[in-house]
DNA sequence: TCTTTCTCTGAATTGATGTTCACTTTTACA
DNA sequence: TGTAAAAGTGAACATCAATTCAGAGAAAGA
């Protein structure tokens, strides 16, 4: 024998499959999912084609890597921000909060993760996406109703809820496309987490100051926990 | 000339067209818009797959028909049950509870209509019939608002959650899979009803009567008005 | 430097469907 | 019954992107 992988090599292969995901991420981003193409990750990872299927076993691996590892920071970042929170109620807030706002932040990406259609078959990935962050939402207002601050209801159908109505108000095809106004987004955002938290009743959520503060800035791209004492 | 069209004839021809679009219904109906191909469909019509493209310019046509008819029919259940209502407040719940029905009742075709990946672009259809639909609740949810009913709101992004929230709860991904349960079908929409009412700010709904009635049977195929006095 | 093994390349192949079209059948009417 | 126009047929075609694979290029060790 004389070729042994190197450690060299093992790092530049991981660096390589990490580029090319990195580049459907970039791509789905840009142009959702309907731009995830072989050629052109594979162009934007400065790799050929032919390379893409030495990483992965075929374009829905590709895609559902992407979705699971997209689902799976969502729910970290959920869990973060509800962890921080202090209270069982502001912790719900909190992660409904996350959601959205990371929702509105990405909705490229978001809509092409969470629901548009594919060419290949990324139902699986996307069904354990969605149940990972479901369960997390669903945790939270359980803990509330727990605690006596929400009425008794079936928290695994009041957490699928939630979560649609966020989807559906901030990345499907009737959200506002004004979006890229900050004010109009915060306002949005807003609203339609008050809506969510409403729809497990939570009363008033807006007076007791669970959710986002007017003229507290949306950032990107980073872990939110936007929310104050409850 | 020696040929011209019939009334024979004329009848035949918007005959057959309908039942072209019928059997992609049905075909969709029973294996979502994916089985919703022109060979089978034609098969299913009986007539032969270049026979569809005498009727329907290209496979996104015929699909996107397909949607506009089903969202007109459900726009039509939507404002019969609201205006059969006798306040503002019922026939709002009136017309979640017609969508929450309809939508259980044949979830693969909403699937399908709503959701569903598709090879062609049938979004414009799609949005249509989505904004058609947002709309019907919108104007309920502002009529109720108008009333006192429901705290001030901005009723486009409600009327959008509100059918997220039955959507990802009834015919998404995540909706429980025992709905064939009659039982669980009409606790499971009761229950999202309520959610999606007390998101707008209707405060229990449940004792006001204003949502399905236990052993009350949900008939499926037909219009639906199920609710009590409001 | 040479050999072996792994890795990469990108043009060619494949497969799956929507769509077309030359031909057949049906229709209306003289 | 004959004939011109319309309607229907279904096999052939076109398209488009995923996937493959034979050969080129690198890397490791003798």
């Amino acid at each position: 024998m004389v070729y042994r992988r190197t450690h060299q090599v093992v790092r530049r292969l991981a660096a390589r499959r990490n580029a090319i995901l990195q580049a459907a991420r970039e791509t789905a981003a840009e142009g959702g999912m309907a731009a995830v193409q072989i050629a052109p990750v594979a162009n934007r990872a400065s790799v050929a084609a032919g390379t893409v299927y030495r990483y992965f076993p075929s374009k829905a691996d590709l895609i559902s890597e992407l979705i699971a590892d997209v689902a799976q920071a969502e729910v970290e970042a959920i869990r973060r921000a509800a962890d921080a929170a202090p209270g069982p109620s502001s912790a719900l807030a909190a992660a409904v909060t996350t959601i959205a706002v990371h929702v509105v932040s990405h909705r490229k990406l978001a809509w092409g993760v969470l629901a548009e259609p594919v060419d290949v078959d990324v139902t699986a990935s996307r069904l354990n996406g969605r149940r990972a962050i479901a369960a997390e939402i669903q945790t939270r207002i359980e803990a509330a109703m727990r605690a006596g601050h929400l009425p008794s209801q079936d928290t695994a159908l009041a957490a699928t809820a939630v979560i649609g109505a966020l989807h559906e108000a901030l990345v499907g095809p009737l959200a506002p496309d004004d979006l890229d106004d900050p004010v109009k987004l915060r306002d949005t955002v807003q609203t339609v987490t008050l809506l969510a938290l409403r729809a497990v009743g939570v009363l008033d959520a807006r007076a007791r100051g669970l959710v986002v503060q007017a003229g507290m800035p949306i950032r990107t791209g980073e872990p939110t926990a936007i929310m104050s004492a409850g």
